[in-house]
DNA sequence: GCCGTTTTCGGCCCGACTGTTTTCAGTCG
């Protein structure tokens, strides 16, 4: 079992309590722990190997006790006995913005309603409006709550995917007389959610593939299996095709199989109106001769253009650029020298102290760090008191550390409904970072929710506009806000829009930052760190950035330290529209 | 279920908001 797998037993037992009517502080145990893996990058095989399960946040004696029974059984009793006593459908209805236990059990109970599909018909004719304390109005409310979960369901959030890729890659490695294997589809083009899992292998005896990728143990069941196409269901419900070619043909094959639609279609009416034929198995002239295929480099060159990323082929203008000579060189992971929003034990519910966070990221190789834990209004968040004293703490504590890494005293600090901010102006001016982020209102109306961001960022103490929309994928759906305005008001003082590289959020989203890009205003791409583990997520941020066609030189923790203090200190409010980021990163020391 | 400078029992965030009510229930952050 995966980490994910867990998190997702774990997160499914809380719902099962709630339904049922568990201990309410049982309920939130299971959810807590269940956040946590889930965003975990270590194995907890790894962990459980070395006897510290323990260790993390959130899991105590028993929890432990389970996550051994589901890696070494593949189930957890406690779990199934429970899941049998609720139908399916029922948790589902748990997915529904709007829609809580109490809701749902009523539901359930009262009208046996037992799937989302039976709740859409109670809210049409009128019996869900008719149980207590619910009404008309919240049924149109949950009628509109199914549209948007109908909307986005069917697709799996890129860290989910990736890790049960990444094993499938692996295991297909193995096999003998496997020349190559990678990653194509949506999940190459690192989208930040995906349909399947696409895997292309080069061989020339695909028998012993197919048999390897069709027993393999992660599969539930096989949809079907031939020579060269194989599609399974994996356990956790992810659907994954394999497509086995031959050697010659890996690069075509590659590139048709990556995608997307868009630029495919595009990529092959170039080479019709070239005279050639571009299909999975290579490129041909119109005799038929084989012109290449190999490898992604021939098919690209074949069409006279360079190598595009895979992260740019959605048929959005980038065989234009590539034409043009005009490809961005995209930002790399190897680019960043910092990390600019990042929680520390000191408030909130994050859960590692500073002294975990700056030795992970020693380790990581950032150069700085800032550490931005949460105001007033948040839970256990800082007033300016206790804001003070932990700035003057991590003041003194940078200067122990002689800049491995530098660290940063700042601050996430609420934009408050009416725009203003969570803390004292001077305060925040006297801070390192200020990062400023909505956590609340977030039904207000565009034109309120846009005038409330533009008045936060006219502040004149903001550097980075923290997770700009609010979305969490497949959760909650971006407020309403017009991102051109904030831009403007982001560029006219010098704020940075933040790439919030969480993978649940990935906010700014791909075609955000392309629009950052165009109006000239840098981003910053952060962890948003609640726990050291979260500080290597920096790499789902630089893949977004990457699809939104950002280049270091538009990010601006690729700078040093000297050269962002410098970018915040001048011009602050003036001259930032006319010279949009004028100088390139460097290597040199701060 | 977890957790511990109030430490092995007893507390665990709590107010805003909405829609339903006429003082409250449910959901969310």
């Amino acid at each position: 079992m995966e980490n994910a797998d867990v998190a997702r037993v774990f997160a499914e037992m809380a719902d099962l309590l709630e339904l049922t009517g568990g201990n309410p502080f049982k309920v939130r145990a299971y959810r807590q722990a269940a956040q946590f893996i889930e965003m975990l990058p270590e194995p907890l095989s790894e962990l459980w190997r070395q006897g510290r399960l323990t260790e993390l946040p959130s899991v105590g004696a028993r929890l432990a006790d389970h996550i051994q029974e589901m890696l070494v059984t593949g189930h957890y009793a406690e779990h199934d006995q429970l899941a049998e006593r609720v139908p399916p459908g029922v948790l589902e209805m748990l997915r529904l913005e709007g829609v809580g236990p109490k809701t749902v059990a009523l539901a359930w109970k009262e009208l046996g309603i037992q799937d989302v599909a039976g709740l859409e018909a109670a809210c049409h004719d009128g019996r869900l409006a008719a149980l207590p304390h619910l009404g008309r109005r919240r049924a149109e409310g949950i009628l509109h709550a199914i549209q948007r979960y109908e909307a986005r369901r069917g697709r799996t959030p890129l860290h989910h995917a990736l890790p049960q890729a990444e094993a499938l890659v692996e295991r297909l490695r193995r096999v003998p007389k496997v020349a190559r294997v990678e990653v194509a589809g949506s999940l190459r083009r690192r989208r930040d959610t995906v349909g399947d899992i696409d895997l292309l292998v080069a061989t020339l005896e695909p028998g012993p593939v197919s048999r390897a990728f069709t027993g393999a143990p992660e599969v539930g069941q096989v949809l079907a299996s031939g020579p060269t196409k194989c599609t399974v269901r994996l356990h956790g419900g992810l659907q994954a095709d394999l497509r086995v070619v031959a050697p010659v043909s890996f690069g075509a094959a590659l590139h048709y199989f990556t995608g997307g639609k868009a630029h495919n279609i595009a990529l092959r009416t170039r080479a019709v109106h070239r005279g050639l034929k571009l299909n999975e198995y290579g490129v041909f002239d119109r005799k038929g001769r084989r012109l290449g295929g190999a490898t992604e480099e021939e098919v690209f060159r074949a069409v006279g253009l360079p190598w595009i990323p895979p992260e740019l082929r959605e048929g959005e203008g980038e065989l234009e650029a590539a034409e043009a000579g005009t490809l961005p060189d995209l930002v790399t992971v190897e680019d960043l020298l910092g990390d600019l929003h990042v929680h520390s034990d000191a408030s909130t519910d994050a859960r590692s102290d500073v002294d975990a966070l700056v030795h992970e990221a020693r380790r990581l190789g950032r150069r700085y760090l800032a550490i931005t834990d949460h105001s007033r209004s948040r839970p256990r968040g800082l007033a300016a008191g206790p804001l003070a004293l932990h700035a003057a703490e991590l003041r003194r504590k940078d200067k122990t550390l002689r800049g491995r890494p530098h660290l940063l005293a700042g601050v996430e600090v609420d934009i408050l409904p009416d725009g203003t901010l969570d803390l004292p102006l001077e305060l925040l001016a006297a801070l390192d970072c200020v990062v400023a982020s909505v956590h609340s209102a977030f039904h207000q109306g565009r034109e309120e929710m846009t005038e409330r961001i533009c008045r936060a960022l006219r502040s004149g103490v903001v550097h980075v506009l923290g997770h700009p929309s609010g979305r969490l994928l497949g959760t909650r759906d971006a407020y309403d806000f017009d991102l051109e305005r904030v831009l403007e008001a982001a560029r006219e003082h010098g704020v940075a829009l933040e790439v919030n590289a969480m993978p649940d959020r990935l906010d700014l989203t791909d075609r955000a930052c392309r629009v950052a890009k165009a109006a000239g205003v840098p981003v910053v791409i952060s962890s948003d760190s609640h726990h050291v583990s979260h500080l290597s997520n920096l790499r789902y941020g630089v893949w977004t950035a990457r699809r939104g066609w950002l280049e270091a030189s538009e990010v601006l923790n690729t700078r040093t330290l000297q050269q962002l203090r410098h970018a915040w200190l001048h011009p602050r409010g003036v001259g930032r529209a006319a010279a949009p980021i004028s100088y390139p990163p460097t290597d040199a020391h701060p």
